[in-house]
DNA sequence: CTCAAATCCAACCTGTTTACTTGGTTTTCA
DNA sequence: TGAAAACCAAGTAAACAGGTTGGATTTGAG
């Protein structure tokens, strides 16, 4: 189980799908705004997302990325090996030949470590997230801001800081 | 608190010092050969160490490398924190402005695992593994091979294997 | 006293990963 | 039929991993 900002990512992405579930489709472009990610790094996430079956995308306008279960069944843990390929950088991460085919000084330790990291996160389903106080929080301040957009009095504002960005280029 | 295999490396060669602890300083040299890590990477490593305190090296013939602690007073966080200067890889890794100046979605979710992980390695010393079974284990392993290098019993095959190596290159 | 063993130090290098951009093609709803 | 969306492929700058090279300095052992 490696711990990467790629993870991290994903999660945040899944977790912002997770609570506009019922809703229409969410769209990346939507993401992106809400979580300050670039498009098309979501969209490389959520291609190797869709490929392990925890989402399911509708082309075409209205479409968009649903979840593809139900999100108390989808773990933490399941949302971070989908993006995260592990690039074997073990030595001790993986199967216990890490030094002349034999275990190395501390392979216990690290193997140790590693379970207890699966297991905290792969106790904690999106679902379970999704009813977290804070979350709720942060959520509803970012749905306050999305509503703001669509009704359009945040516009002048976003397209201001447009402006602004522009000319920092 | 980063995991990457070079606070594991340190970890090792760390243990590989806790173990030989009361005998003549340990070298580079005899890490490098134990634990299959290159020497001059094991130098950047050490510098680390040294600055922050965690060993002491002395120079010269028959110098080498000690802990500077009681191998009881150095936790396996203290050695990892040493070698991985935190580089910025959050977003919410660290102090909550990860978004907008405020916390992101995840927020929690990330600081909570990353105590864990601090909780967990900063409860083990060097000092309890090697105590441990498994570690005495591989530790009598090493220690029998350093032993036929020393009376010159693994000699040829040492000898013989640079030949290879050196053909292959 | 000298030489070699060792730490110490700085620079460079190759490959991989991260996070992102560019520039599309395809599907499908309005 | 046009535009919104997913899909896809390629390239890129920066950082990091895990080294290598080539020394300089210190100091014990012969």
């Amino acid at each position: 189980m490696r711990l990467t900002t790629k993870g991290r990512y994903a999660v945040t992405a899944m977790l912002d799908l997770a609570l506009q579930e019922g809703k229409r489709p969410v769209t990346l472009q939507d993401i992106a705004v809400n979580q300050e990610i670039s498009l098309s790094y979501l969209e490389q996430l959520f291609a190797k997302l869709r490929k392990s079956g925890l989402v399911q995308g509708t082309r075409g306008p209205g479409g968009g990325y649903r979840l593809a279960r139900k999100m108390d069944a989808i773990s933490i843990a399941e949302v971070i090996s989908a993006v995260d390929e592990k690039a074997d950088m073990t030595r001790c991460g993986g199967n216990a030949d890490c030094l002349d085919g034999e275990k190395c000084l501390t392979h216990e330790l690290w193997s140790e470590l590693s379970n207890k990291i699966f297991e905290f996160l792969n106790g904690i389903t999106l679902g379970e997230l999704v009813h977290r106080p804070e979350v709720i929080a942060v959520a509803e301040r970012q749905e306050a801001v999305r509503e703001g957009l669509r009704t359009g009095r945040l516009k002048t504002v976003v397209v201001e800081a447009d402006a602004i960005i522009g000319n920092l280029k």
